[in-house]
RNA sequence: GGCCCCAUGGUCAAGAGGUUAAGACGAGACCCUCUCAAGGUCUAAUCCCGAGUUCGAUUCUCGGUGGGGUCACCA
């Protein structure tokens, strides 16, 4: 007769350590009253989801305002899926939006006394407590192939029977301890699964710290626990990794509610104390047929964090517009302290809503204007600098041409009591600013944007005379000189003067604004005619002067 | 389909057993104005449905309906 400890030293004779061991080897941390162990466990499968950021972002406010920590753990167990060197983008990525663990992986090495923080490093401790639930009784080995399974299913399905590997369909729970032993021996292909003592029309009720006590089935799947490729399975590795690294909250997607009955079982097998949870709601789209979704990482570009950063959004303006969605007063807060310092709201979770909010683009574009309109002009030649290093080599180049130059262009109305908004990233910034370099403007002239009704000649002449404007003068000199200008030529001083005579004049002074601001900037709208003449310079004011003139 | 979560304007949402049901983004209108971006003023727009409890329900309870999630040797 086979004893279940024979079984468990056959399938790991290397494994001598005990759990204890483990519990002396990662003993308590020595923290404050009240602080919170959090972390980020991201799988190395891609880049970083929006919906990870939101979580990630709620990890790491938790820990900061409860002097806690906040770590990184890698899941890389599906060796199947895993993405070389994603590992790494995902914490360049996070890095960008502040996201700094206190301890954990940090791509290149790993920090902290609770490590390794990759999974497929911490095999021996997966194997320990393997073998513990072996030796036991609470785990055996499953010869079932994905055939077997399949079929299985086929079954169940057919008589509409609970699907999956439980009670009576759990075929190898009833093998023998020696039959076990047997094929081990003879290498037959193998996992381990947990034996579940749950029945599923029992309810338990678990605690989640945003939605509060619910009932749930109790699990009764004889669940994988350990995989053929001697790695663990998610389920598992969360409850060894949490219960080790003494993690008190874990923060995690809606979509893990289901499985939470398997995790609550699996920690009172090992009779460990399971953590706290929070199941955050996921962040959701409409799609082309209306109807909401996750976000998808296949489908929805914003799904993915590069998608902000590659069109150059601020990134901070992407964590404010995710805490307004995590905590409903942080809104009100931001408000109030003029789009700042929002690392000193406290984050709560009894503010954060229950469903999953659509994502807003609008809004994120909103706090984008609010918080690029706060910062200096070489605040701004910074960020510009580095989002084109990465991503805009045109962007680049013309900012390398004088910085300077774009510091002017960026301070246009900005240190103002009431700055412009006119930027929520830097993506487009060419589309902005473009004409305010010469070689960009050349290539764009187009005098079919002039009023159609007007004549060339008196365009012409317009423009001539314009080249007397002096914008050394304050604005409002220079803006009388334009006055006098329009009014030598026929067009009303004001629009009211124009209105109430029509007949008498060829236009009015905003015509003849209109036709400096095409010359000057290829284009019926733009800032402030007499800042763009101040940045453009004189010489080359006269040079785009002249040259449209001699196109009309 | 089973199970679980969720339900206030287009979006994010506050709210209390009795309110003219906040606010923000967005939209529209007007003002300002050399255009734009702003700024100012204003407007439109919400309690999913049905029963029950109650003097009274959008609020509490139940049942529908709708949306979402999940049912892997993926996380």
């Amino acid at each position: 007769m086979i004893t279940s400890k024979q079984l468990a030293d056959l399938i790991f004779p290397e494994v001598t350590k005990t759990i204890d061991d483990l519990e002396k080897l990662f003993p308590s941390r020595n923290l404050p009253q009240g602080a919170e162990v959090t972390r980020f466990a991201p799988s190395p499968t891609g880049f970083l989801h929006t919906g990870s950021l939101f979580t990630s972002m709620i990890c790491q406010k938790l820990a900061k305002q409860t002097n806690g920590v906040f770590y990184i753990r890698l899941e890389d167990t599906d060796t199947k899926r895993e993405i070389q060197g994603s590992g790494e983008k995902l914490l360049d990525e996070m890095k960008q939006f502040n996201l700094i663990p206190n301890e954990g992986y940090f791509g290149s090495y790993q920090k902290g006394n609770y490590g390794p923080y990759i999974q497929s490093q911490r095999s021996e401790i997966y194997k320990i407590c393997i073998k513990y639930l072996l030796q036991q009784g609470l785990a055996y080995p499953c010869f079932c192939s994905s055939k077997d399974i399949e079929e299985l299913r086929t079954v169940q399905e057919a008589n509409k029977i609970l699907p999956g590997y439980y009670g009576p369909y759990a075929k190898c729970r009833s093998l023998s301890l020696d039959e076990a032993y047997e094929k081990i021996k003879n290498k037959e292909p193998f996992v381990i699964r947990f034996k579940s003592s749950g029945n599923h029309n029992n309810k338990i009720k678990v605690d989640d710290l945003i939605h509060g006590t619910f009932s749930i089935a109790e699990n009764d799947q004889d669940i994988v626990i350990y995989k053929s490729d001697g790695l663990p399975t998610y389920h598992f590795a969360h409850v060894c990794d949490d219960h080790f690294m003494h993690t008190t909250t874990v923060i995690r997607g809606e979509e893990w509610i289901s499985s939470l009955p398997i995790h609550l079982q699996l920690f009172k097998a090992m009779n460990w104390q399971p953590p706290k949870y929070a199941h955050v709601p996921v962040i959701m789209k409409v799609d082309e047929n209306g109807n909401k979704r996750k976000l998808s990482k296949r489908k929805d570009a914003e799904a993915a964090v590069s998608y902000f950063l590659d069109d150059g959004y601020p990134s901070e303006a992407l964590i404010m517009y995710l805490m307004t969605i995590a905590n409903s007063n942080f809104e009100e807060w931001i408000f109030e302290h003029d789009f700042k310092n929002m690392e000193e709201f406290e984050f709560s979770f009894s503010k954060m809503s229950l469903d999953g909010a659509l994502f807003d683009i609008n809004k994120l574009q909103f706090f984008a204007r609010e918080i690029l309109a706060r910062k200096t002009k070489h605040e701004m030649l910074l960020m510009a600098l580095d989002f084109a290093n990465k991503h805009d080599q045109n962007l680049l180049y013309h900012i390398n041409l004088n910085h300077e130059y774009f510091e002017e262009i960026m301070n246009i109305e900005r240190e103002v009591e009431k700055p412009r908004k006119d930027y929520y990233k830097f993506g487009n910034m060419l589309d902005y600013i473009g004409f305010f370099y010469h070689d960009l403007y050349d290539v764009n002239i187009d005098i079919n944007l002039f009023n159609q009704n007007i004549d060339k000649t008196i365009i012409k002449n317009v423009l001539l005379d314009l080249k007397k404007l002096d914008f050394s003068k304050p604005q409002n000199e220079w803006f009388e000189q334009m006055k006098e200008i329009a009014s030598k030529h026929n067009f009303a001083s004001s629009n009211k003067e124009y209105k109430q005579n029509k007949d008498m004049y060829v236009g009015q002074v905003g015509d003849v604004a209109e036709m400096l601001r095409i010359t000057l900037c290829n284009r019926k709208n733009a800032p402030n005619l007499y800042c763009v003449m101040v940045v453009l310079g004189k010489n080359e004011v006269m040079r785009r002067i002249d040259k449209i003139v001699t196109l009309l």
